[in-house]
DNA sequence: CAGGTTGAACTACACATGTAATACTACAAG
DNA sequence: CTTGTAGTATTACATGTGTAGTTCAACCTG
């Protein structure tokens, strides 16, 4: 399994359609996607050969039809991805990284509210399993 | 202005390297780096002149030699290559990367206690200064 | 059965990256 | 002035990505 996938703003575009409907084929995803990347149909093909040789998706045969599947979670994504990020940008430091989102301008009220909510939901357990 | 810079790991090392030193020749940079990555200074040379096109870094020449400085400053690179990510993996919400942070297991509780500090100290100011 | 349609497979190309060897240039030393 | 040396510039190549045209195979329809 590979540790780190590092996927570009495509993959993720296409890996979000799958993560969202479960399944799809190569024109449904094109309908989900043209609209915003305006991308051929082949294209998107050719993406997702690539990515299945990768082992990122794979796909079944539905009347001639390619159905794919993503073949990783989009947790195991983001989990990697933000592993990766913080591995590169901030050498392992997790705590720099919301330090950085904190400081930074885009980040609003509302969302540090949020952040502060989840702190405690997630809290220490003082009697923790895991 | 690039807004978006997308550094890779690599790029990320040299440009560390020339943000902590302010500045540096290739063979400093390869001394810095080559215990960990074990690169030829021509590998290195080609990066930096490949950033140079970019206006990642410039250079001013020294008795021959290129010393090189960084152009983007650390919080530039950071601000957008998190603001990538999160615009990429959690379409701009930044909660959610955070969220994903606090529930992931890479998080050590120490971590969580700076970062509950962070939020005080960063927090909405009911009067206060910047 | 022949042709159209559909959808995958193959081919193609430009650009970025990682990697480095080799070529070139200019200064320093003898 | 010749040559060694240091250091940049040029060239090279594999891989991944974005992008898509073209080809091929098979099914449907008349």
């Amino acid at each position: 399994m590979p540790e780190t996938h590092n996927f570009t703003a495509l993959q993720l575009a296409l890996l979000r359609v799958l993560w969202t409907r479960g399944e799809a084929t190569v024109t449904e995803i094109w309908e989900a996607l043209h609209a915003e990347r305006g991308l051929a149909q082949t294209t998107l093909a050719t993406m997702l050969s690539r990515l299945e040789r990768r082992g990122v998706v794979g796909h079944r045969t539905q009347a001639r039809q390619f159905v794919y599947r993503a073949l990783v979670t989009e947790q195991e994504a983001q989990h990697s991805m933000v592993s990766e990020l913080t591995e590169r940008l901030f050498e392992g430091d997790v705590a720099a990284l919301v330090s950085h989102l904190l400081t930074a301008q885009d980040i609003s009220p509302g969302d540090r509210e949020r952040i502060r909510a989840m702190l405690d939901a997630t809290a220490t357990p003082s009697g923790g399993a895991d």
